[in-house]
DNA sequence: CAAAATACATAGTTATGCAATGTATTATAT
DNA sequence: ATATAATACATTGCATAACTATGTATTTTG
């Protein structure tokens, strides 16, 4: 019983990291359309208002691959205390681009909720 | 233009694959919810309802993994002409598990619909 | 009778999330 | 005073899953 219940935990557990892939690419681009944020501010805001949780060794990458990509840029900002912090700034490609994926999205979602009645 | 263009057409379809990282998953096991399908006709049937494109080289490895966790079965039909169709099944266990995705992607969906106004 | 469609399947490539680990500074608690 | 926690950014290696290309075999269509 409690075996069976154990798989089907780290099966979902599993199954709920690959959903992020990709998804947190969306939900970043998304939040930077309205804000700039710098990185350790961003995943403990998405903790508080969301079901998301994203590791540091997740979000870093993640955030370097957008800005070899040229969708976001970033700055670092001096504070009169503590570590400078990494601020992003979403660039005009990715504007465009986010444009394109949004669409997508509501396609997606419309098709999940059709085929799940 | 055209350069730029294409960069970001790329990057938009790198990014929907990525996006089907667990989707897929989802998508499968709520359809076996209500219907049981054979391989062949599911991939012909989603490309026509909705906006997801799921190649064969992506479906019959992830029915097998489905299989391999138990949360799907399978039977082989005999048709009267043509080939052997292989039907799928969701299993007890796949129902339990289904549920608890089926729970999370709605906490998702709602917080990316928060995250992005 | 050749080509396209039907039907299932696998190997290798590529991309991304995560745990573990690292560096450095500042705030807090004992 | 000083150890611990919190803040802040970053990288390495592993696991996982989608896709392209390729393969087999049967049936239908032009």
């Amino acid at each position: 019983m409690l075996y069976i219940y154990i798989m089907n935990e780290t099966f979902v557990n599993k199954w709920k990291s690959q959903v992020k892939k990709g998804t947190l690419t969306f939900i970043v681009l998304n939040v930077l359309q309205e804000n700039e944020f710098y990185g350790y501010e961003f995943i403990e805001e998405i903790k508080k208002l969301t079901a998301i949780e994203i590791a540091e060794g997740t979000f870093y990458p993640l955030m370097n691959r957008l800005k070899k990509e040229n969708l976001v840029s970033s700055k670092w900002i001096e504070q009169e205390s503590g570590i400078p912090r990494k601020y992003y700034i979403l660039t005009e490609t990715g504007k465009d681009t986010l444009i394109q994926m949004q669409s997508y999205w509501e396609d997606l979602s419309k098709s999940i909720k059709k085929i799940s009645q």
